[in-house]
RNA sequence: GGGAGCAUAGCUCAGCUGGGAGAGCAUCUGCCUUACAAGCAGAGGGUCACAGGUUCGAGCCCUGUUGUUCCCACCA
């Protein structure tokens, strides 16, 4: 560690350096320690595919502040790191690497392509939680979980063989999105929606009776080779009489019924709608009330089929071309209308889902929504900040089956198997041998993996060595705190919400944490696809991941969105720079002397009011950390270091470091008593530079990681000291404010006579005076009276400064009597208050104080100003 | 169609249970005062979107309106 302090800031000196000797000091790993509460925190597992961007900077650094300041607060603090297989990501990079060797993952096989995969995992695998490092994240590493590994493993197989017996798994021929180009069922909530630009096909489809036709309308003319009905609505006066009757399709020349079914709207399009129950999902449900045909014309890679005719082999927009072109030919295409619709597209690569007819494995998900409600609606579970609650009630209440099932070879396979002799489902932990059935041994494992979420949604329990109940599991769990975006709500926090009430009987955490989503300058969210991203190990290198981590809490609220600036990111570097350098005046000043960490015997009143504001400060931040307020937290600690720290309790210090007596030697005490305190109330949100001058400090403990977070105290606590201390700084403004409005050069000084109430204090005050306000001399006495004399009057004080080539009678009159129509109109608002009946009856008791000091101040310096124009005339 | 967020200084945003509007950046003025010019001292700048309401008192609570962003649903 460095035992001095480098000249300048420059955080690429040492942030490296000191999570090397937080890591050798082995300060992340947390114990099972029945002596300490436990403090928990599971990482939302990274996928092994990603690349540091800065919304996980922005999570990482959330995490990284609580857990730090539990930790330091004493608890046993846990931050379980890991990252997830991502299956689709993975999958399609490597399926996408072998593209380029000329391979396809069918030439080599599952075996093959699964060994690819790890070695794959291997090597780029842990790139995302090494650049989480550089964010200083303090993660106990030790305990690093994968969501393939074994223990993850084996807590998926026994989730789905537990919900399978229960009946909550189940595996059914469905109507799911699939995606042509990832060739994997998807669930609902991996579809995203987009807006575009489509064509409505009107259609004419003749009555077999020949007695007519009917007309409606689509945008998916293609799927006319499934189509296995038509529908109207029941009461539909205009087609109530062709109700049982049938078509028959155009092209095809398949006669099918026309169905009667409330889901058709009759005020839309014609009132008339084809139905294709394989490749629609409202369609299909219609099929399933009216036993319609389901009839499948896509392959997996939405290439036509077989059952498509003399299409087969087209893709589906080549095929859509084709039957419009032949419709028209045939005389059944009666117009087109151009239209904006939304379309579902593939959550990864984009593509138009396919909604798809297939035999796909389901969790059944109302029973377990059911408890995963009442979890949050009673509080065991609660969502920060609460309208996040409403969301989640909303997707809970209507949810639908969840599609777990993926085409997939990367991830966890599917636990089931099929005897080809008898047809028996074999769901169990372990390979079974032979058919439990027919007692037969042809048995072959269900091809599909599981969605990787749902590996996920057991990521707080299985990392804690669930399904055995492990001295971790025991202690750690249930965890705190999640800290995620909003944005993964429904595909993660809603599933380990359920998951966990089932399979532990307890909710996963206490608290769920949400942040937003980290924006450009011009707001727009920050895209691989748009290049306006920022990449966060640029904005380190440049600016240090204090200065980011600062960047990221500050002056944000829970659950919004931040918006990202090179300017923002230079104000906070530059915080980071004034805490370094009064780290450097501290120094100057205790270097060579023996000093010690701990407030001196006797306070001076500046003392006082430093040891007091910390105090405060102190207690404030817990209270804010306590309710997830982070960025007033920091806009506190900022406010305190910035002005109270440095702008006044240094420059005060300054008139009393000079001596060689006690007093020197108690301001020395407290500036390296403040700022040991500064450092520690600041470690969680700027945890290098903390540490980097908290090491040449003197002090006790190996890291300041392990110091006490400082809490408030009532002994330290000074009011009238902090009121007197006011009073003087009260001076030194107005002061400082007349000659400014003056143009007079700090480099010229100027008697100061103050007559105040209070001589003792101003006494006191007044090398503070002399050395912040320009004041070649001080005197205090009651009664100055001074003519030709700049005249300043605070609420306890009439200042004079005689500068008489300065001085300017009539300007000065002019401003007196500005100020006292200020004050006047001050008073006028505090009296009106205070003669308002309604406000001294119905207001609280301290409020109603406050108003009546406000107002004896106010009638005070109404009295001075007087005075002073007195003294004027 | 349903829901949510946002609207406060020129810009970006804070404002915790209602009790005299704040910060950073930008602008202007004066300072190299030996920790820091990445700085110091000061100044200017706001009908808190609009309209009602509740209240002694509203940026904050309620209702409505407008603008804006997002989420969910997916009427073919």
């Amino acid at each position: 560690m460095a035992k001095e302090l480098a000249k300048s800031y420059s955080p690429s000196e040492f942030e490296d350096r000191i999570y090397d000797f937080w890591l050798k000091g082995n300060y992340f790993h947390a114990e099972v320690d029945k002596s300490k509460k436990p403090y928990t925190i599971i990482m939302p597992p990274p996928n092994i595919t990603g690349q540091l961007h800065i919304g996980h900077a922005l999570d990482e650094t959330l995490q990284d502040i609580l857990i730090r300041w539990r930790r330091m607060q004493g608890y046993s603090a846990l931050w379980l790191p890991g990252t997830d297989h991502a299956s689709i990501a993975t999958e399609a990079k490597i399926v996408e690497a072998m593209r380029k060797e000329g391979i396809t993952k069918e030439e080599i096989g599952r075996e093959e392509f699964l060994k690819r995969a790890w070695e794959w995992k291997k090597e780029y695998g842990g790139r995302i939680t090494r650049q989480f490092r550089k964010l200083g994240s303090s993660c106990d590493w030790e305990r690093e979980r994968f969501t393939m590994d074994e223990g993850c493993s084996k807590a998926v197989k026994e989730v789905f063989v537990k919900l399978y017996e229960k009946g909550l798994i189940y595996r059914g021929e469905r109507i799911i999105n699939w995606c042509p180009h990832c060739r994997t069922s998807i669930s609902d909530a991996e579809v995203d929606f987009s807006e575009q630009d489509g064509s409505f096909w009107h259609l004419r489809y003749p009555l077999t009776d020949k007695s007519g036709y009917v007309e409606l309308a689509t945008t998916r003319p293609e799927t006319l080779l499934g189509d296995t009905a038509v529908a109207v609505h029941p009461d539909d006066e205009r087609y109530r009489d062709i109700i049982g009757k049938t078509v028959t399709l155009p092209i095809v020349g398949r006669e099918i019924p026309i169905v009667a079914d409330t889901y058709v709207e009759p005020e839309f399009g014609t009132g008339v709608v084809k139905i294709t129950p394989a490749h629609d999902p409202n369609d299909f449900e219609v099929g399933l009330r009216h036993n319609l045909e389901v009839i499948n014309v896509m392959d997996d890679t939405a290439h036509m089929n077989n059952n498509a005719g003399k299409y087969e082999g087209m893709d589906r927009y080549e095929c859509r071309k084709a039957i419009v072109k032949d419709l028209e030919e045939g005389g059944f295409l009666v117009k087109i209308e151009p239209i904006k619709h939304n379309v579902g597209t593939c959550y990864r690569c984009k593509t138009t889902v396919e909604p798809r007819v297939s035999k796909q494995w389901f969790v059944k998900m109302k029973p377990l929504a059911e408890p995963a409600i009442k979890c949050v609606k009673d509080g065991r579970t609660k969502i920060i900040p609460d309208r996040f609650e409403k969301v989640y009630f909303h997707w809970m209440e209507n949810i639908k089956d969840w599609c777990i099932s993926r085409q997939l070879w990367w991830g966890h396979r599917i636990p089931a198997w099929y005897c080809d002799d008898c047809g028996e489902i074999i769901v169990s932990k372990e390979t079974p041998s032979v058919c439990p059935k027919c007692g037969k041994n042809h048995l072959h494992q269900d091809e599909d993996t599981l969605d990787t979420w749902f590996s996920s949604a057991l990521w707080p329990f299985s990392t804690l060595g669930w399904p055995d109940k492990t001295p971790e599991l025991e202690y750690f769990y249930p965890t705190n705190t999640l800290v995620t975006g909003y944005d993964i709500i429904f595909f993660w926090v809603a599933r380990m919400i359920f998951s966990a009430l089932e399979q532990t009987g307890e909710p996963p955490f206490s608290t769920v944490f949400i942040h937003g989503i980290v924006r450009d300058e011009n707001g727009v969210k920050m895209s691989k696809s748009l290049g306006n991203g920022v990449d966060p190990i640029d904005v380190i290198n440049k600016y240090g991941s204090d200065a980011l981590r600062f960047l990221l809490v500050t002056g944000n609220s829970p659950g919004n969105d931040i918006r990202y600036s090179e300017k923002r990111i230079e104000a906070c570097s530059n915080f980071a720079n004034k805490l370094w350098n009064a780290a450097r005046y501290v120094h100057m000043n205790i270097d060579g002397h023996d000093v010690e960490c701990r407030l001196p015997d006797n306070l001076a009143t500046d003392d006082k009011w430093i040891v007091s504001k910390l105090n405060n400060v102190a207690k404030e931040v817990s209270e804010n950390l306590e309710k997830f307020e982070l960025g007033i937290a920091i806009q506190k600690l900022y406010d305190f270091i910035w002005d109270c720290y440095c702008d006044w309790y240094i420059e005060l210090a300054k008139t009393r470091l000079n001596s060689d007596g006690e007093d020197a030697g108690n301001a020395r005490q407290v500036l390296l008593y403040v700022l040991d305190r500064i450092l520690r109330l600041l470690h969680p949100f700027m945890p290098y530079i903390t540490e980097e001058i908290w090491q040449t400090l003197p002090h006790e403990g190996e890291t300041i990681m392990l110091a006490k977070y400082p809490e408030y105290n009532s002994e330290l606590d000074f009011p009238e000291a902090v009121l007197e201390m006011e009073r003087i700084m009260d001076a030194i403004r107005a002061i400082r404010n007349r000659r400014a409005e003056m143009n007079v050069p700090p480099s010229r000084k100027a008697k100061v006579y103050i007559a105040t109430k209070f001589p003792k204090t101003f006494e006191q005050g007044a090398p503070f005076v002399e050395k912040l306000a320009s004041a070649s001399e001080v005197k205090v006495d009651g009664s100055f009276k001074i003519d030709g004399a700049v005249t300043i009057v605070t609420a306890d004080a009439k200042i004079y400064i005689p500068m008489d080539e300065l001085v300017d009678k009539e300007a000065e009159l002019l401003r007196l009597n500005k100020e006292l129509e200020q004050v006047k109109k001050r008073l006028a608002q505090s009296e009106g208050k205070l003669n308002n009946r309604g406000f001294t009856e119905k207001a609280p008791e301290a409020v109603i104080e406050k108003v009546k000091g406000q107002a004896a101040k106010e009638r005070e310096q109404i009295a001075l100003i007087k005075a002073a124009i007195d003294a004027l005339i």
